[in-house]
DNA sequence: TTTAATTCGGATAAATTTATCCTTTATTAA
DNA sequence: TTAATAAAGGATAAATTTATCCGAATTAAA
């Protein structure tokens, strides 16, 4: 469905999240750790959530990466999948015509509409500190 | 949503069926051509597509691939997608944890369970007759 | 002012997916 | 029986995605 990257991202972006409500700001090293993600495979997510203004950055000693908790309301997942993987999974056809194109319909078309707006909704309408406020108490998980 | 490979079968098996149900017989050569994929691949995916019973070929002058008529009914979409692409569609995390359980669930299992389940009761429920036949009147293309 | 911690950015490597090529096998028809 | 046609299968190449490495830039604290 998803990219790794954009598996790891979101997952990095909740744990963010998760710290900044505690107001922590979390190194490259640590949320790889938390999430269970490579390392510097990571770190190149996370420049990439940080210039679509995702997540915030701090060089330096006591730096790392932290959420605003206004944006934690504001960045919906469709943010961050569309950062990541770009908007394939909105504007592509499900069985790989150039585009998807209601004037000229791939077989599946009306079928894989109902599917993908039924998903692009879901990732509209998800934040990210909803995600974050079922880890803090321990109803869910972000790597096992 | 699915591979390459997934997409070029899909496409493969409606053809088929559409030709099939004139009671023609076609190869890969005119399929890769009416469906616009790279011949060569699509001829190795129309291998799994044999192995797996869902198109029938036959070797030598003549030969080529075909579905019976009852084959159009019962051949769904989840079928050709387990096929080519496996499982991971139905019973992977859409965050990327080893395998999604819902006693352990990621931070999206909840939403993501409901998306998933949508996609694969459509696949559970589309036939390859019912995509010929919008095919067959014009309604629908496999190509653009 | 120096040192250390941290992200940033570029280069490169490994793994997977996509794609091609060529030989073998089966089968039909001449 | 031979020649031609088509799928099957194996080897390999190209492209993309995933992942690693390392030096540069930034910044806080000693
Ligand atoms: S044209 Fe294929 S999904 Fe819309
Ligand atoms: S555990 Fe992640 S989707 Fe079920």
């Amino acid at each position: 469905m998803f990219s790794k990257a954009c598996e790891y991202g979101i997952r990095a972006a909740v744990y963010i999240a998760l710290q900044s409500l505690d107001g922590r700001r979390v190194s490259v090293n640590e949320i790889a750790e938390e999430i269970d993600s490579p390392m510097a495979f990571t770190a190149k997510i996370l420049q990439q959530l940080t210039k679509n203004n995702i997540v915030d950055s701090v060089k330096g000693p006591t730096g790392g990466f932290e959420i605003e908790r206004e944006a934690m309301d504001t960045v919906k997942l469709s943010k961050i999948v569309k950062a990541i993987d770009g908007d394939k999974i909105y504007v592509g056809c499900g069985l790989g015509l150039k585009e998807c194109n209601a004037d000229k319909p791939c077989p599946l078309h009306d079928k894989f509409v109902d599917v993908r707006s039924n998903l692009r909704t879901m990732l509209q309408n998800t934040s990210l500190y909803e995600l974050a406020t079922g880890l803090e108490v321990g109803l869910t998980y972000l790597k096992r």
